[in-house]
DNA sequence: ATTGGGACCTGCTCGC
DNA sequence: TGCGAGCAGGTCCCAA
């Protein structure tokens, strides 16, 4: 479900709500079937004993993964998955559906995690358990670091052999594309999805690393997209609205709207890839 | 070594 | 109206 954008729009959401509060505990909610959630971070109690009174310092973005830094050098690691919400919550609030995780806050704030799919994963970094030696964080260049040029983009394409929408749906190529903008990024760049990522070239690499940008920025000033399904929503529970905005995705069989010609859609590298015939080639 | 396909969950939509 | 099949924005793991 979230990529960057909406990701991002998250962070943006919750940062200023619990910045420099304190947690009083972390209720995990019990679930029968065995919680993925949780799959990485030891069990519930050792969970939930060492968020006790952390204070939160800041919350960050890395790709689709939520960075929320405690004092004493810990790290809440939450990614949303398919279906993830992180909300901020009063205690007098109604409870969500699908509720796995309530973080209490001091001044009667709540930060709830909810997730239908069970998608979603949190992890908790903590250097004093010497939990240091794994990084799901290692991960390639954010699509804004400068590092990310037409050259870098060709020279890591270059020797591939995969879709080039497989290439940018690898998170430890670029991070925080996925299905969605992925598709966008390839319509605004004139390729095909299934083009082989080894016959980029250099002027095509330069526009998937101008698209991109400028897709991911309009993106998030729109609050990311709530298509489809709708299951998106921010951390006030709030659709985005950059789904007013596609081109293609979730739109085949509809006229492309720079040539009129239909929308197609097809499976490439596991996912449903959306784009225009005539304009992608 | 890469790459492709299935698995992981639940809820919703569509077609019969 | 009711029900099963298919599908969903993500990632991991395994086999080729």
């Amino acid at each position: 479900m979230p990529e960057l954008p909406e990701v991002e729009t998250v962070r943006r959401g919750i940062e200023p709500a619990i910045r420099g509060k304190r947690i009083l505990s972390a209720e995990v909610i019990p679930d029968p079937k065995g919680i993925r959630t949780l799959r990485r971070v030891r069990s519930a109690p050792a969970f939930r004993k060492n968020l006790t009174n952390r204070i939160i310092e800041k919350v960050d973005r890395r790709g689709k993964y939520l960075l929320i830094y405690l004092n004493h050098d810990e790290i809440l690691i939450i990614h949303l998955g398919m279906s993830g919400r992180l909300l901020i919550r009063r205690p007098s609030d109604p409870p969500d559906p699908h509720t796995r995780i309530i973080f209490h806050l001091e001044k009667k704030l709540e930060l709830r995690f909810a997730d239908p799919r069970k998608f979603g994963e949190v992890y908790l970094f903590s250097p004093a358990l010497g939990e240091t030696a794994v990084n799901p964080l290692d991960l390639g260049p954010e699509p804004f670091d400068p590092e990310i040029t037409s050259a870098w983009l060709l020279s890591r394409l270059a020797k591939s052999s995969r879709p080039i929408k497989a290439a940018l749906l690898d998170q430890y190529l670029i991070a925080g594309i996925g299905n969605i903008y992925s598709d966008e990024i390839l319509h605004a760049s004139r390729i095909r999805p299934d083009r082989n990522a080894s016959s980029i070239t250099r002027e095509e690499a330069d526009r998937i690393v101008r698209h991109t940008r400028r897709i991911l920025k309009l993106a998030i000033s729109k609050r990311g997209t709530t298509a489809g399904d709708g299951v998106y929503r921010d951390s006030r529970n709030q659709p985005g609205s950059f789904q007013n905005h596609l081109q293609v995705y979730a739109r085949e069989g509809e006229g492309c709207y720079h040539c009129r010609s239909k929308i197609a859609s097809r499976t490439i590298g596991g996912r449903t890839a959306h784009f225009c015939p005539e304009c992608q080639k």
